[in-house]
DNA sequence: CCTGACTGGATAGCGACAGTATCTAATCTA
DNA sequence: TAGATTAGATACTGTCGCTATCCAGTCAGG
């Protein structure tokens, strides 16, 4: 198919689409002549996948990039891509505060209490998980800092029913389609849920107050 | 204190306090004379609290001014004060696609087999929770529409415990920030948690998968 | 009293980001 | 053969969240 109907089918604009092949996030049409390309239903899905990580979890193009490339490089196990994806979309939080050997402590202690023994030691995500910790703890938010626990059974449980629902059965491209969807989709899935709870329990406890 | 020693004390630039004053998210100082304001230790902890919000949540500017005006607002409950809260802190997902009643319908069974009786009929969350819906069936993400019901106990437990931690005894001021830390950087703090149980869960699943 | 640093307020500018628009020369299609 | 379309390059736009500059008035130290 030609750009103008990939285009029409995804809802892109040309000028969008040229502007993602630039980026590296779509391959180039397969080449018939000096001005002419081929575009597959590939190009369709992966341009359908590229909008709603945008629209829906607002993922900036560099980290979009970062996941292409990490689907590219067909050496790594499945573990080890997921673990890019992971990697790609956490949302750099600017905390210029230094690194902080006690919280660091800390998020490790929380990994371990959940049972998590897959997790690298040196994942990023374990420094970004001291970040949060130092400013739940600087702004007094947790009276109870053991608190975490509470909660480290409901996210092992959320994030196992995830990975279930991954079809192992699929070629890596997909698999990481799925991963990639989940993380993003199914995550403001679960923000926007919890905060209909908020505003259920909020009202069971504040309605009056004024 | 001069506007110069808040500077120094909340590491946010003089150019960016005036900005901010601008803006409507930090109330002018008690002016002394024509060129002199005062600040006191409240400006301290609103600016601390909008760079939290900022660094930690990424909150756009104008979602902060929401927040603050419906602090302002002393005729609301607090349970409608935290309503505005939710409002202004949803991001807002550029669904284009025109509303679908469906999923609508589907969204309000949700919040309806969840027990949140409390939430409003017109909660604007519903319809974004609809949206959500749509792409999540759109994509082919849930083989298993019903798999949502998994999760509702789960963000259910969650949001009491988050309702919990917040104090009733204090002023409503105190109450917003704690409500709107607790939204932001705790939502921060579970989705971190999400992802290391992912790593988690993937290399159980998926470590030797090339 | 003088001088230089600082202030509130207004206005203009900047850099990053995510596209858009324009242009060119070639090529396809009616 | 004419009008539309294309790949590719380059330049432009609009939004966001600050920054920088300017102004004139004021304060604090010597």
């Amino acid at each position: 198919m030609r750009i103008s109907e990939l285009a029409d089918l995804t809802g892109v604009s040309v000028a969008t689409i040229k502007y993602y092949v630039r980026e590296g996030l779509l391959s180039p049409g397969r080449k018939l002549s000096e001005r002419l390309a081929d575009y597959d239903d590939r190009h369709v899905r992966r341009l359908r996948l590229l909008r709603v990580l945008r629209d829906v979890g607002a993922v900036p193009v560099g980290a979009l990039k970062a996941l292409v490339d990490a689907t590219q490089d067909r050496s790594a196990t499945v573990h080890d891509m997921f673990g890019k994806a992971c990697d790609a979309l956490r949302v750099e939080t600017a905390v210029p505060a230094s690194r902080d050997d006690h919280t660091r402590a800390l998020a490790d202690q929380i990994v371990d209490q959940a049972g998590w023994t897959k997790v690298r030691p040196d994942a990023p995500e374990r420094d970004h998980l001291a970040d949060i910790i130092k400013v739940i703890l600087d702004s007094g938010l947790s009276t109870d800092p053991e608190g975490a626990a509470a909660y480290l059974p409901l996210v092992d449980a959320i994030a196992a029913y995830e990975l279930d629902q991954i079809d192992a059965g699929q070629d890596r491209e997909t698999m990481m389609e799925q991963m990639v969807l989940g993380q993003v989709v199914l995550g403001e899935f679960l923000l926007c849920l919890r905060r209909l709870a908020h505003e259920h329990h909020s009202a069971l406890r504040f309605a009056e107050r004024r």
